[in-house]
DNA sequence: CCTCACTAGGTACAGCGTACGTAGAAGAAC
DNA sequence: GTTCTTCTACGTACGCTGTACCTAGTGAGG
Protein backbone atom coordinates (compact mmCIF):
# COMPACT_ATOMS: atom_id res chain seq x y z
CA UNK A 1 0.00 0.00 0.00
CA UNK A 2 3.00 2.38 -0.75
CA UNK A 3 2.29 5.80 -2.00
CA UNK A 4 5.66 6.53 -2.67
CA UNK A 5 7.39 8.58 -5.88
CA UNK A 6 11.06 8.41 -6.36
CA UNK A 7 13.82 10.61 -4.93
CA UNK A 8 15.58 11.54 -7.87
CA UNK A 9 18.76 10.38 -7.46
CA UNK A 10 21.58 8.83 -9.47
CA UNK A 11 21.35 5.76 -7.17
CA UNK A 12 24.86 6.26 -5.93
CA UNK A 13 24.49 4.15 -2.77
CA UNK A 14 26.48 5.47 0.35
CA UNK A 15 26.38 2.10 2.25
CA UNK A 16 25.63 3.57 5.96
CA UNK A 17 28.73 3.97 7.97
CA UNK A 18 29.51 1.03 10.72
CA UNK A 19 29.12 3.54 13.48
CA UNK A 20 26.17 5.21 12.48
CA UNK A 21 22.20 4.30 13.34
CA UNK A 22 20.11 4.88 10.61
CA UNK A 23 16.78 6.13 10.77
CA UNK A 24 15.46 3.57 8.53
CA UNK A 25 14.65 0.65 10.26
CA UNK A 26 14.98 -0.70 6.65
CA UNK A 27 18.62 0.13 6.81
CA UNK A 28 19.19 -1.79 10.30
CA UNK A 29 20.22 -5.91 9.68
CA UNK A 30 17.21 -7.89 11.52
CA UNK A 31 20.39 -10.12 13.22
CA UNK A 32 24.07 -9.32 13.48
CA UNK A 33 24.91 -12.77 14.67
CA UNK A 34 26.97 -12.03 17.76
CA UNK A 35 25.11 -12.53 21.21
CA UNK A 36 22.22 -14.51 22.30
CA UNK A 37 19.45 -15.34 19.22
CA UNK A 38 16.88 -13.02 19.39
CA UNK A 39 13.38 -14.50 20.62
CA UNK A 40 11.38 -12.84 18.32
CA UNK A 41 11.32 -11.68 14.47
CA UNK A 42 10.40 -8.33 12.90
CA UNK A 43 7.79 -10.48 11.10
CA UNK A 44 6.23 -12.08 14.47
CA UNK A 45 6.66 -8.62 15.95
CA UNK A 46 4.51 -7.10 12.98
CA UNK A 47 1.65 -9.79 13.36
CA UNK A 48 1.14 -9.38 17.12
CA UNK A 49 0.92 -5.78 16.54
CA UNK A 50 -1.23 -5.90 13.36
CA UNK A 51 -3.62 -8.28 15.69
CA UNK A 52 -4.02 -6.03 18.38
CA UNK A 53 -5.12 -3.10 15.88
CA UNK A 54 -7.29 -5.03 13.95
CA UNK A 55 -9.11 -6.07 17.36
CA UNK A 56 -8.78 -3.33 19.38
CA UNK A 57 -8.37 -0.16 16.97
CA UNK A 58 -4.54 1.58 16.10
CA UNK A 59 -4.56 3.25 19.56
CA UNK A 60 -4.32 -0.01 21.71
CA UNK A 61 -1.25 -0.50 19.98
CA UNK A 62 1.55 0.47 22.34
CA UNK A 63 5.02 -0.37 23.01
CA UNK A 64 3.52 -2.14 26.19
CA UNK A 65 0.92 -3.68 24.51
CA UNK A 66 2.80 -5.31 21.84
CA UNK A 67 5.40 -6.72 24.11
CA UNK A 68 3.12 -8.63 26.24
CA UNK A 69 1.42 -9.91 23.59
CA UNK A 70 4.72 -11.30 22.45
CA UNK A 71 5.39 -12.23 26.20
CA UNK A 72 8.28 -10.39 26.15
CA UNK A 73 9.16 -7.21 28.76
CA UNK A 74 8.34 -3.40 27.35
CA UNK A 75 11.49 -2.77 26.68
CA UNK A 76 12.69 -5.60 25.24
CA UNK A 77 10.82 -4.51 21.90
CA UNK A 78 13.11 -1.47 21.98
CA UNK A 79 15.54 -4.24 20.79
CA UNK A 80 14.07 -4.89 17.82
CA UNK A 81 12.21 -1.48 17.28
CA UNK A 82 14.05 1.98 18.47
CA UNK A 83 11.27 4.05 17.98
CA UNK A 84 7.25 3.29 17.47
CA UNK A 85 7.30 5.05 13.93
CA UNK A 86 9.30 1.64 13.20
CA UNK A 87 6.90 -0.90 14.63
CA UNK A 88 4.20 0.88 12.07
CA UNK A 89 6.61 0.93 9.22
CA UNK A 90 6.75 -2.80 10.17
CA UNK A 91 3.00 -3.12 10.15
CA UNK A 92 2.29 -1.38 7.53
CA UNK A 93 5.05 -3.36 5.43
CA UNK A 94 3.56 -6.52 6.47
CA UNK A 95 -0.19 -5.98 5.19
CA UNK A 96 1.77 -5.03 2.00
CA UNK A 97 2.87 -8.63 1.76
CA UNK A 98 -0.33 -10.05 1.95
CA UNK A 99 -1.05 -9.92 -1.87
CA UNK A 100 -0.42 -13.08 -3.62
CA UNK A 101 1.30 -11.85 -6.85
CA UNK A 102 1.01 -15.09 -8.33
CA UNK A 103 -2.70 -14.68 -8.74
CA UNK A 104 -2.68 -10.54 -9.70
CA UNK A 105 0.15 -12.17 -12.36
CA UNK A 106 0.16 -9.77 -15.22
CA UNK A 107 -2.48 -10.56 -18.11
CA UNK A 108 -1.22 -8.01 -20.57
CA UNK A 109 -4.57 -5.77 -20.22
CA UNK A 110 -3.25 -3.21 -17.96
CA UNK A 111 -6.78 -2.24 -17.59
CA UNK A 112 -8.19 -5.37 -16.01
CA UNK A 113 -4.93 -6.08 -13.49
CA UNK A 114 -5.31 -2.63 -12.10
CA UNK A 115 -8.71 -3.46 -11.01
CA UNK A 116 -7.57 -6.69 -9.63
CA UNK A 117 -5.08 -5.26 -8.09
CA UNK A 118 -7.17 -2.31 -6.67
CA UNK A 119 -9.92 -4.69 -5.21
CA UNK A 120 -7.00 -6.69 -3.46
CA UNK A 121 -6.18 -3.54 -2.22
CA UNK A 122 -9.68 -2.45 -0.75
CA UNK A 123 -9.84 -6.27 0.71
CA UNK A 124 -6.77 -5.66 2.73
CA UNK A 125 -7.67 -2.11 3.53
CA UNK A 126 -11.30 -3.74 4.90
CA UNK A 127 -9.45 -6.38 6.85
CA UNK A 128 -6.87 -3.70 8.53
CA UNK A 129 -9.03 -0.50 8.60
CA UNK A 130 -6.27 1.01 10.50
CA UNK A 131 -4.23 1.42 7.28
CA UNK A 132 -5.15 3.45 5.25
CA UNK A 133 -5.52 6.41 7.90
CA UNK A 134 -1.68 5.25 8.27
CA UNK A 135 -0.46 5.04 4.50
CA UNK A 136 -1.24 8.72 3.88
CA UNK A 137 1.25 9.63 6.52
CA UNK A 138 4.19 7.63 6.05
CA UNK A 139 5.57 6.58 2.69
CA UNK A 140 5.84 2.63 2.32
CA UNK A 141 9.15 1.70 1.57
CA UNK A 142 10.09 -2.01 3.32
CA UNK A 143 10.56 -4.81 0.84
CA UNK A 144 7.23 -5.61 0.52
CA UNK A 145 6.34 -2.43 -0.60
CA UNK A 146 9.11 -2.40 -3.22
CA UNK A 147 7.69 -5.46 -4.22
CA UNK A 148 3.98 -3.87 -4.28
CA UNK A 149 5.79 -1.27 -6.81
CA UNK A 150 7.37 -3.46 -8.46
CA UNK A 151 4.34 -5.47 -9.06
CA UNK A 152 2.50 -2.09 -10.23
CA UNK A 153 4.99 -1.17 -12.34
CA UNK A 154 4.63 -4.26 -14.16
CA UNK A 155 1.31 -4.48 -14.68
CA UNK A 156 1.47 -1.18 -16.02
CA UNK A 157 4.30 -1.86 -18.48
CA UNK A 158 1.85 -2.46 -21.25
CA UNK A 159 0.69 1.30 -21.10
CA UNK A 160 3.50 2.53 -22.74
CA UNK A 161 3.93 4.96 -20.30
CA UNK A 162 7.61 5.87 -18.51
CA UNK A 163 8.31 5.22 -15.10
CA UNK A 164 7.77 8.57 -13.84
CA UNK A 165 4.43 8.54 -14.94
CA UNK A 166 3.40 4.98 -13.98
CA UNK A 167 4.83 6.11 -10.70
CA UNK A 168 2.45 9.06 -10.51
CA UNK A 169 -0.46 6.59 -11.61
CA UNK A 170 0.45 4.05 -8.71
CA UNK A 171 0.45 7.13 -5.93
CA UNK A 172 -3.04 8.20 -7.66
CA UNK A 173 -4.51 4.87 -7.47
CA UNK A 174 -3.31 4.14 -3.82
CA UNK A 175 -4.59 7.43 -2.74
CA UNK A 176 -8.09 6.55 -4.43
CA UNK A 177 -8.31 3.54 -3.33
CA UNK A 178 -7.68 4.49 0.39
CA UNK A 179 -9.52 7.35 0.59
CA UNK A 180 -12.55 5.38 -0.38
CA UNK A 181 -11.64 2.98 2.10
CA UNK A 182 -11.65 5.64 4.65
CA UNK A 183 -14.62 6.70 3.80
CA UNK A 184 -16.77 3.40 3.97
CA UNK A 185 -14.93 3.32 7.83
CA UNK A 186 -16.58 6.61 8.97
CA UNK A 187 -19.88 5.22 6.73
CA UNK A 188 -20.10 2.28 9.24
CA UNK A 189 -19.67 4.61 12.33
CA UNK A 190 -22.06 4.11 15.33
CA UNK A 191 -26.05 4.38 14.62
CA UNK A 192 -25.70 7.71 17.24
CA UNK A 193 -23.33 9.40 15.36
CA UNK A 194 -24.93 8.42 11.93
CA UNK A 195 -28.32 9.97 13.23
CA UNK A 196 -26.63 12.91 14.81
CA UNK A 197 -25.19 13.73 11.51
CA UNK A 198 -28.36 13.40 9.10
CA UNK A 199 -29.89 15.55 11.53
CA UNK A 200 -27.06 18.16 11.28
CA UNK A 201 -26.51 18.50 7.62
CA UNK A 202 -30.42 18.08 7.11
CA UNK A 203 -30.54 21.31 9.11
CA UNK A 204 -27.79 22.81 7.26
CA UNK A 205 -28.98 22.49 4.32
CA UNK A 206 -32.42 23.86 5.06
CA UNK A 207 -31.06 27.06 6.45
CA UNK A 208 -30.40 28.45 2.87
CA UNK A 209 -26.65 28.79 3.89
CA UNK A 210 -25.84 26.23 1.27
CA UNK A 211 -27.84 26.08 -1.49
CA UNK A 212 -26.38 24.14 -3.84
CA UNK A 213 -25.62 21.36 -0.73
CA UNK A 214 -29.07 21.56 -0.44
CA UNK A 215 -29.95 21.11 -4.22
CA UNK A 216 -27.34 18.03 -4.41
CA UNK A 217 -29.10 16.27 -1.51
CA UNK A 218 -32.27 16.84 -2.91
CA UNK A 219 -31.99 15.05 -6.23
CA UNK A 220 -30.06 12.35 -4.22
CA UNK A 221 -32.84 11.28 -2.25
CA UNK A 222 -32.83 8.15 -3.41
CA UNK A 223 -31.72 4.64 -2.38
CA UNK A 224 -27.53 4.62 -1.37
CA UNK A 225 -26.45 2.37 -4.74
CA UNK A 226 -24.43 -0.57 -4.10
CA UNK A 227 -21.29 0.38 -2.20
CA UNK A 228 -18.67 -1.78 -4.60
CA UNK A 229 -20.56 -0.52 -7.68
CA UNK A 230 -19.63 3.13 -6.66
CA UNK A 231 -16.10 1.72 -5.96
CA UNK A 232 -16.21 0.48 -9.37
CA UNK A 233 -17.64 3.33 -10.96
CA UNK A 234 -14.79 5.39 -9.25
CA UNK A 235 -11.82 3.26 -9.89
CA UNK A 236 -12.58 3.05 -13.54
CA UNK A 237 -12.24 6.66 -13.78
CA UNK A 238 -9.09 6.85 -11.86
CA UNK A 239 -8.03 3.80 -13.89
CA UNK A 240 -8.27 5.90 -16.93
CA UNK A 241 -7.00 9.30 -15.34
CA UNK A 242 -3.63 7.37 -14.22
CA UNK A 243 -2.97 6.16 -17.45
CA UNK A 244 -4.15 8.93 -19.97
CA UNK A 245 -0.51 10.11 -21.30
CA UNK A 246 0.65 12.40 -19.37
CA UNK A 247 0.27 15.60 -21.86
CA UNK A 248 -1.31 18.69 -20.91
CA UNK B 1 -10.58 20.18 3.50
CA UNK B 2 -13.59 18.04 3.45
CA UNK B 3 -13.57 14.84 1.92
CA UNK B 4 -17.32 13.72 2.60
CA UNK B 5 -19.68 11.89 0.91
CA UNK B 6 -23.59 12.38 2.18
CA UNK B 7 -25.34 9.84 4.11
CA UNK B 8 -28.20 8.98 2.34
CA UNK B 9 -30.79 10.59 4.52
CA UNK B 10 -34.48 12.49 3.35
CA UNK B 11 -33.06 14.77 5.85
CA UNK B 12 -35.52 14.36 8.72
CA UNK B 13 -33.61 16.13 11.03
CA UNK B 14 -34.54 14.92 14.62
CA UNK B 15 -33.25 17.65 16.94
CA UNK B 16 -30.28 17.35 19.81
CA UNK B 17 -32.28 16.24 22.88
CA UNK B 18 -31.73 18.99 25.23
CA UNK B 19 -30.46 16.63 28.09
CA UNK B 20 -28.00 14.79 25.70
CA UNK B 21 -24.44 15.49 24.80
CA UNK B 22 -24.04 15.28 21.19
CA UNK B 23 -20.77 13.55 19.90
CA UNK B 24 -20.55 16.04 16.79
CA UNK B 25 -19.05 19.13 17.97
CA UNK B 26 -20.73 21.33 15.81
CA UNK B 27 -24.31 20.41 17.23
CA UNK B 28 -23.05 21.76 20.64
CA UNK B 29 -24.27 25.23 20.69
CA UNK B 30 -21.14 27.28 21.36
CA UNK B 31 -22.74 29.71 23.78
CA UNK B 32 -25.63 28.87 25.91
CA UNK B 33 -26.86 32.67 27.26
CA UNK B 34 -26.94 31.16 30.70
CA UNK B 35 -23.51 31.59 33.30
CA UNK B 36 -20.33 34.09 33.06
CA UNK B 37 -19.53 35.23 29.27
CA UNK B 38 -16.76 32.77 28.08
CA UNK B 39 -13.18 33.92 27.59
CA UNK B 40 -12.65 32.44 24.90
CA UNK B 41 -14.09 31.65 21.70
CA UNK B 42 -13.93 28.49 19.07
CA UNK B 43 -11.89 30.73 16.50
CA UNK B 44 -9.45 31.94 18.91
CA UNK B 45 -8.96 28.22 20.16
CA UNK B 46 -8.84 26.72 16.92
CA UNK B 47 -6.54 29.72 15.87
CA UNK B 48 -4.06 29.43 18.76
CA UNK B 49 -3.74 25.34 18.59
CA UNK B 50 -3.31 26.06 14.53
CA UNK B 51 -0.32 27.82 15.83
CA UNK B 52 1.28 25.51 17.79
CA UNK B 53 0.62 22.84 15.09
CA UNK B 54 2.19 25.49 11.99
CA UNK B 55 4.82 26.12 14.68
CA UNK B 56 5.95 22.92 15.67
CA UNK B 57 4.03 20.38 14.84
CA UNK B 58 1.05 18.29 15.33
CA UNK B 59 2.35 16.27 17.57
CA UNK B 60 3.10 19.70 20.20
CA UNK B 61 -1.02 20.47 20.39
CA UNK B 62 -2.05 18.96 23.47
CA UNK B 63 -4.41 19.84 25.58
CA UNK B 64 -2.04 21.90 28.05
CA UNK B 65 -0.37 23.42 25.02
CA UNK B 66 -3.31 25.10 23.50
CA UNK B 67 -4.17 26.25 26.93
CA UNK B 68 -1.12 27.72 27.83
CA UNK B 69 -0.93 29.42 24.91
CA UNK B 70 -4.41 30.79 25.55
CA UNK B 71 -3.33 31.84 28.81
CA UNK B 72 -6.22 29.62 30.51
CA UNK B 73 -6.13 26.66 32.68
CA UNK B 74 -5.44 23.31 30.35
CA UNK B 75 -9.03 21.76 32.24
CA UNK B 76 -10.76 25.17 31.13
CA UNK B 77 -10.21 24.35 27.52
CA UNK B 78 -12.59 21.49 28.49
CA UNK B 79 -15.47 23.85 28.32
CA UNK B 80 -15.29 24.58 25.05
CA UNK B 81 -13.88 21.43 23.22
CA UNK B 82 -15.33 18.16 25.08
CA UNK B 83 -12.64 15.95 23.81
CA UNK B 84 -9.35 16.85 22.06
CA UNK B 85 -10.89 15.00 18.23
CA UNK B 86 -12.86 17.68 19.03
CA UNK B 87 -9.95 20.27 19.27
CA UNK B 88 -8.86 18.75 15.92
CA UNK B 89 -11.89 19.19 14.23
CA UNK B 90 -12.26 22.82 14.93
CA UNK B 91 -8.54 23.16 13.62
CA UNK B 92 -9.53 21.37 10.13
CA UNK B 93 -12.58 23.69 9.67
CA UNK B 94 -10.68 27.08 10.58
CA UNK B 95 -8.44 26.23 8.07
CA UNK B 96 -11.42 25.34 5.53
CA UNK B 97 -12.20 28.45 6.26
CA UNK B 98 -9.28 30.51 4.91
CA UNK B 99 -10.10 30.45 1.11
CA UNK B 100 -11.25 33.80 -0.37
CA UNK B 101 -14.24 32.59 -1.90
CA UNK B 102 -15.22 36.15 -3.49
CA UNK B 103 -11.35 35.62 -5.53
CA UNK B 104 -12.62 31.77 -6.49
CA UNK B 105 -16.27 32.79 -7.81
CA UNK B 106 -17.24 30.29 -10.22
CA UNK B 107 -16.52 31.89 -13.87
CA UNK B 108 -17.91 29.21 -15.47
CA UNK B 109 -15.53 27.27 -17.06
CA UNK B 110 -15.45 24.57 -14.52
CA UNK B 111 -11.58 23.25 -15.45
CA UNK B 112 -10.31 26.74 -14.79
CA UNK B 113 -11.86 26.97 -11.17
CA UNK B 114 -11.41 23.43 -10.55
CA UNK B 115 -7.68 24.17 -11.32
CA UNK B 116 -7.52 27.40 -9.32
CA UNK B 117 -9.32 25.87 -6.09
CA UNK B 118 -6.91 22.87 -6.00
CA UNK B 119 -3.84 25.60 -6.24
CA UNK B 120 -5.91 27.83 -3.22
CA UNK B 121 -6.00 24.11 -1.28
CA UNK B 122 -2.28 23.14 -2.37
CA UNK B 123 -1.48 26.59 -0.95
CA UNK B 124 -3.41 26.12 2.30
CA UNK B 125 -1.77 22.65 2.84
CA UNK B 126 1.49 24.13 2.42
CA UNK B 127 1.03 26.65 5.13
CA UNK B 128 -0.20 24.00 7.59
CA UNK B 129 1.27 21.00 6.62
CA UNK B 130 -0.13 18.42 9.42
CA UNK B 131 -3.47 19.15 7.54
CA UNK B 132 -2.80 16.70 5.09
CA UNK B 133 -2.60 13.78 7.36
CA UNK B 134 -5.18 14.84 9.60
CA UNK B 135 -8.59 14.89 6.89
CA UNK B 136 -7.84 11.53 5.27
CA UNK B 137 -9.13 10.63 9.30
CA UNK B 138 -11.63 12.73 9.76
CA UNK B 139 -14.89 13.70 7.41
CA UNK B 140 -15.22 17.56 7.89
CA UNK B 141 -18.47 18.84 8.75
CA UNK B 142 -17.95 22.23 10.24
CA UNK B 143 -19.49 25.68 8.77
CA UNK B 144 -16.02 26.09 6.67
CA UNK B 145 -15.82 22.20 5.26
CA UNK B 146 -19.86 23.22 4.11
CA UNK B 147 -19.21 26.26 2.43
CA UNK B 148 -16.15 24.75 0.59
CA UNK B 149 -18.61 21.60 -0.60
CA UNK B 150 -20.69 24.34 -1.39
CA UNK B 151 -18.49 25.75 -3.63
CA UNK B 152 -17.32 23.08 -4.96
CA UNK B 153 -21.02 21.95 -5.98
CA UNK B 154 -21.76 25.62 -7.99
CA UNK B 155 -18.00 25.58 -9.78
CA UNK B 156 -18.95 22.33 -10.95
CA UNK B 157 -22.48 23.14 -11.69
CA UNK B 158 -21.84 23.48 -15.27
CA UNK B 159 -20.54 20.27 -15.76
CA UNK B 160 -23.88 18.75 -16.00
CA UNK B 161 -23.53 15.94 -13.61
CA UNK B 162 -25.30 15.23 -10.76
CA UNK B 163 -24.72 16.20 -7.33
CA UNK B 164 -23.70 12.87 -5.95
CA UNK B 165 -21.49 12.43 -9.26
CA UNK B 166 -20.00 15.73 -8.08
CA UNK B 167 -19.64 14.90 -4.41
CA UNK B 168 -17.41 12.01 -5.63
CA UNK B 169 -15.51 14.54 -7.70
CA UNK B 170 -14.94 16.48 -4.52
CA UNK B 171 -13.48 13.74 -2.87
CA UNK B 172 -11.20 12.43 -5.44
CA UNK B 173 -9.88 16.28 -6.08
CA UNK B 174 -9.36 16.71 -2.40
CA UNK B 175 -7.59 13.42 -1.49
CA UNK B 176 -5.51 13.93 -4.96
CA UNK B 177 -4.32 17.48 -3.34
CA UNK B 178 -4.04 16.12 -0.22
CA UNK B 179 -1.68 13.29 -1.40
CA UNK B 180 0.45 15.37 -3.15
CA UNK B 181 0.87 17.58 -0.48
CA UNK B 182 1.88 14.89 1.57
CA UNK B 183 4.68 13.71 -0.99
CA UNK B 184 5.84 17.41 -1.04
CA UNK B 185 6.22 16.98 3.10
CA UNK B 186 7.89 13.86 2.86
CA UNK B 187 10.40 14.87 -0.14
CA UNK B 188 11.50 17.87 1.89
CA UNK B 189 12.31 15.90 5.03
CA UNK B 190 16.24 15.76 6.44
CA UNK B 191 19.19 15.79 4.37
CA UNK B 192 20.18 12.25 6.37
CA UNK B 193 16.81 10.57 6.24
CA UNK B 194 17.22 11.94 2.07
CA UNK B 195 20.53 10.27 1.44
CA UNK B 196 19.68 7.31 3.64
CA UNK B 197 16.47 7.03 1.46
CA UNK B 198 18.81 7.27 -1.85
CA UNK B 199 21.26 4.84 -0.82
CA UNK B 200 18.20 2.30 0.01
CA UNK B 201 16.54 2.96 -3.09
CA UNK B 202 19.45 2.42 -4.98
CA UNK B 203 20.52 -1.03 -3.25
CA UNK B 204 17.20 -2.17 -3.56
CA UNK B 205 16.86 -1.84 -7.66
CA UNK B 206 20.34 -2.92 -8.19
CA UNK B 207 19.63 -6.51 -5.93
CA UNK B 208 17.54 -7.41 -8.66
CA UNK B 209 14.38 -8.50 -6.60
CA UNK B 210 12.81 -5.35 -8.02
CA UNK B 211 13.70 -5.26 -11.82
CA UNK B 212 11.07 -3.21 -12.95
CA UNK B 213 11.64 -0.62 -10.64
CA UNK B 214 15.06 -0.86 -11.46
CA UNK B 215 14.54 0.17 -14.96
CA UNK B 216 12.09 3.30 -13.97
CA UNK B 217 14.68 4.81 -11.86
CA UNK B 218 17.27 4.10 -14.69
CA UNK B 219 14.75 5.71 -17.64
CA UNK B 220 14.17 8.44 -14.98
CA UNK B 221 17.88 9.67 -14.18
CA UNK B 222 17.29 13.07 -15.53
CA UNK B 223 16.56 16.30 -13.57
CA UNK B 224 13.47 16.52 -11.26
CA UNK B 225 9.99 18.22 -12.88
CA UNK B 226 9.52 21.55 -11.87
CA UNK B 227 7.49 20.36 -8.54
CA UNK B 228 4.66 22.89 -9.70
CA UNK B 229 4.60 21.48 -13.23
CA UNK B 230 4.26 17.75 -11.95
CA UNK B 231 0.91 19.03 -9.99
CA UNK B 232 -0.27 20.46 -12.29
CA UNK B 233 0.46 17.69 -15.07
CA UNK B 234 -1.34 15.21 -12.61
CA UNK B 235 -4.35 18.00 -11.47
CA UNK B 236 -5.25 17.87 -15.49
CA UNK B 237 -5.62 14.56 -15.61
CA UNK B 238 -7.75 14.11 -12.07
CA UNK B 239 -9.61 16.75 -13.14
CA UNK B 240 -10.58 15.35 -15.99
CA UNK B 241 -11.13 11.47 -14.67
CA UNK B 242 -13.78 13.78 -11.51
CA UNK B 243 -15.73 15.13 -14.32
CA UNK B 244 -16.59 12.22 -16.70
CA UNK B 245 -19.80 10.81 -16.81
CA UNK B 246 -20.07 8.15 -15.01
CA UNK B 247 -20.43 6.02 -18.07
CA UNK B 248 -19.28 2.36 -16.73
C1' DC C 1 39.78 -19.61 27.39
C1' DC C 2 38.48 -14.86 27.55
C1' DT C 3 36.15 -10.96 25.65
C1' DC C 4 32.67 -8.27 24.18
C1' DA C 5 28.72 -7.33 21.31
C1' DC C 6 24.49 -8.57 21.83
C1' DT C 7 19.75 -9.77 24.21
C1' DA C 8 16.27 -9.40 28.05
C1' DG C 9 14.02 -6.69 30.98
C1' DG C 10 13.37 -3.62 35.23
C1' DT C 11 13.01 1.12 36.93
C1' DA C 12 12.01 5.82 36.29
C1' DC C 13 10.47 10.17 34.23
C1' DA C 14 8.13 13.55 31.70
C1' DG C 15 4.17 14.23 29.36
C1' DC C 16 -0.40 12.91 27.76
C1' DG C 17 -5.95 12.87 27.87
C1' DT C 18 -9.30 13.60 31.00
C1' DA C 19 -12.60 12.38 35.35
C1' DC C 20 -13.86 14.82 39.21
C1' DG C 21 -14.57 18.43 42.52
C1' DT C 22 -14.64 23.17 44.13
C1' DA C 23 -15.31 28.21 43.80
C1' DG C 24 -17.38 32.01 41.90
C1' DA C 25 -20.14 34.70 38.29
C1' DA C 26 -24.32 35.98 35.99
C1' DG C 27 -28.96 35.35 33.77
C1' DA C 28 -33.93 33.68 35.37
C1' DA C 29 -37.72 33.47 38.51
C1' DC C 30 -39.92 35.29 42.24
C1' DG D 1 -33.60 42.58 45.57
C1' DT D 2 -33.19 38.01 46.62
C1' DT D 3 -32.68 33.35 45.44
C1' DC D 4 -31.99 29.67 42.36
C1' DT D 5 -29.85 27.65 38.73
C1' DT D 6 -26.53 27.01 35.40
C1' DC D 7 -22.75 28.29 33.58
C1' DT D 8 -17.29 29.18 33.62
C1' DA D 9 -12.63 28.53 35.50
C1' DC D 10 -9.27 25.63 37.12
C1' DG D 11 -6.50 22.59 40.51
C1' DT D 12 -5.68 17.86 41.65
C1' DA D 13 -5.14 13.25 40.51
C1' DC D 14 -5.13 8.80 37.83
C1' DG D 15 -3.81 5.73 34.46
C1' DC D 16 -1.56 5.59 30.39
C1' DT D 17 2.09 6.68 26.97
C1' DG D 18 7.06 6.60 24.70
C1' DT D 19 11.48 5.83 25.98
C1' DA D 20 16.30 6.92 28.47
C1' DC D 21 19.14 4.41 31.31
C1' DC D 22 20.93 0.52 33.88
C1' DT D 23 21.85 -4.23 35.16
C1' DA D 24 22.43 -9.03 34.25
C1' DG D 25 23.17 -12.88 31.43
C1' DT D 26 24.32 -15.23 26.87
C1' DG D 27 26.91 -17.06 23.17
C1' DA D 28 29.96 -16.51 19.11
C1' DG D 29 34.96 -14.72 17.60
C1' DG D 30 39.56 -14.28 18.70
Amino acid sequence: MPSSNPPNSSSTAPAPQPGEVPELIWLRPERTGRGPRPAHSRTSIAAAAIAVADAEGLDAVSMRRVAAALGAGTMSLYNYVPKKEHLLDLMLDAVAGEYDYTALAPTGDCRTDLRRLAHEQLAALRRHPWVAGLVIARPGLGPNALRYTDHFLAVTEPSGLDGATRLEALALLNGFVCQYAQYERTAAAGAKWQAELAGYLGRAAMSGQYPHLAAAFATTGGPPADPDAVFDRSLNRVITAALAPPAN
